[in-house]
DNA sequence: AGCCTTCTGTTGAACTTTCAACTATGTGGG
DNA sequence: CCCACATAGTTGAAAGTTCAACAGAAGGCT
């Protein structure tokens, strides 16, 4: 067993300040959307996918994939929003095994609603108190992230 | 209602790599530390705040505060932890009211155990894939973003 | 065709987190 | 001292997530 490179004590710092950050900033915006709209951070993120598919629809394995939740994770929420009126489900001609999520007009009135709102907090929480360069950086380093998961 | 001030589509942009990379991210540690230790991300972040503190040890409330954990889940988490071996719990002789979660050595050893290869996969997808600059730019905004919930 | 494998999506049970009480102790004012 | 009120932590049920197993359909191979 080697020693494992450790962080230095810079790093450390920005590490945690990343992760205490993060964890206290997705709380706060998981509670804004629900106390405001009773939607959560993971029901928002679906609808966000939706509105923004061709025709506001997507097969399950593809909006799974769009919002990284588990297909297993997306039809018990799916079955949530359908029940709220949110989303309905409906078959696929093509693929009879496929199941398409279509956004239903409540829906995107309901993600209309909501957006306004949420655009509002991260602003006031993220982007406002941010210097407009380090946005660029957490923009690149992210995106080097996803690269390197896709890499797998 | 007056019209929200949307992002623009490079604030945009960078805030959904943030978003979804970060998403990413976390599963990814999270299914880590589970699978090779058996630990969850949040019982890790616990067991590192207890490692921290002087004699180890830490009160119920502070610890909670530390982790961003609401006092109802650090409770349930630390039964969890406790029946594992790695925590246990003693009063307060000041406050009758309080109690100290303790580390014990087993749950040191655990956690030393843990952090090597944390540290390790904390490399392999966030910190060797980003410049350092980035790196302090994340640091700086999340400190930012801290100071903002603070100061609530 | 027949068979075997893979893929899609759902299901129910186990587990975790949230939420709303609740107990017990501390604190401050009359 | 006594009371009202605040604080520490726990609890159990409801809500949400994970996990493993499943049914049905597609694809490929002989």
């Amino acid at each position: 067993m080697t020693e494992p490179r450790w962080l230095d004590a810079t790093q450390q710092l920005h590490w945690r300040a990343f992760v205490d950050g993060n964890i206290r900033l997705t709380e706060l915006l998981d509670r804004d959307l629900k106390s405001k709209h009773g939607l959560s951070l993971p029901e928002y993120e679906i609808l966000v996918r939706l509105s923004e598919a061709p025709e506001r629809r997507l097969r399950m394995a593809e909006l799974a994939a769009n919002a990284s939740q588990s297909r297993s994770r997306l039809s018990h929420t799916c079955s949530r929003l359908e029940s709220k009126g949110l989303v309905f489900r409906g078959g696929c001609p093509s693929d009879k095994r496929g199941v398409y999520a279509h956004l239903t007009e409540e829906g995107f009135a309901a993600l209309d609603r909501a957006a306004r709102d949420h655009v509002e907090t991260v602003r006031e929480y993220f982007i406002d108190v941010i210097d407009p360069g380090d946005l660029e950086a957490i923009g690149r380093a992210f995106t080097a992230v996803i690269n390197r998961l896709n890499a797998d």
